[in-house]
DNA sequence: ATTGAAATTTGGTCGCC
DNA sequence: GGCGACCAAATTTCAAT
């Protein structure tokens, strides 16, 4: 992992379909080089895949909330992360520490199913308590960090 | 925006670099009928752009956190809101309902990077406090939610 | 590891349905 | 809108270094 690794790795963040050859131009590589590195950081599991990112509201998902969830005295993680796991409108989870077991970011189309998610959480088997943050605005999401240096 | 661009959706955000010969495949069209779907709905804005999913320890950001970022009595949201964009650390910000006016996702090498970061956060000017959890394992996250149905 | 060349597949455009 | 065909460009493999 050297440093035109990581400007292969900040290239793929910002642009995840760059072809090899354009990849190669910018790093100063042949494109066959390119191809031989990025396959090994997927194989070893630093790049774990590619995605698109679609805007949530034009695909029907206009509404956001952050919900932590907060176990019983006799609550199971492992339990309780299945369920969460089992939810499609559960985009992301993450174990935590302080009282609350897990975080978790859902998105739903409207106030009423996020209605709906919210008693769905409570209901899971040894979930005590929610605690429901709605997100107004995202001001950016997972954007890339610089990773390397990028000249302009 | 019918079935199709749902399908299409769906198999890109699984894997962001198939092909159009790929994904008309997947949905029984022309490899060029695909292209114009797609061409459209990036140009349309609902397929934002590509990026490639990077493990964070991989790439020395080994330790996570979420901050929320409370606002003093005349803090005011958009010059915080560029203070956080300026600061390569935060991965994430959402403008939130209740009395903190963001939450952030940080994320950082180590917990003594954690430590400054969050210095850093509570120096911004019209920030009066922050409350920080920590991340200590992420389930999923940005997980793609299956918007259309799929056949196995 | 990287190269350069070879074989295959894809991307992107066009005229036609 | 979608299709089939086209050609330029890209992916992918591989022997050589």
């Amino acid at each position: 992992m050297d440093s035109l690794d990581r400007q292969l790795i900040d290239a793929l963040r910002s642009d995840g379909r760059a072809s090899y050859a354009e990849l190669a131009r910018s790093v100063g590589l042949s494109s066959s080089a390119v191809h031989e590195r990025v396959s090994k950081l997927e194989s070893s599991g630093v790049i774990r895949g590619y995605r698109a990112i679609v805007e949530p509201s034009a695909v029907g998902l206009g509404v956001t909330a952050m919900v932590g969830i907060e176990p019983g005295e006799y609550g199971e993680d492992a339990v309780i992360a299945a369920a969460l796991d089992a939810m499609p409108e559960v985009e992301s989870c993450y174990g935590v520490a302080g009282d609350q077991a897990f975080i978790v970011k859902v998105r739903v189309p409207t106030v009423d199913d996020l209605h709906l998610i919210l008693g769905a959480l409570r209901a899971i088997d040894g979930v005590a308590r929610t605690r429901t943050t709605v997100v107004l605005s995202t001001r950016f999401e997972g954007r890339p960090n610089r990773l390397a240096t990028e000249e302009p």
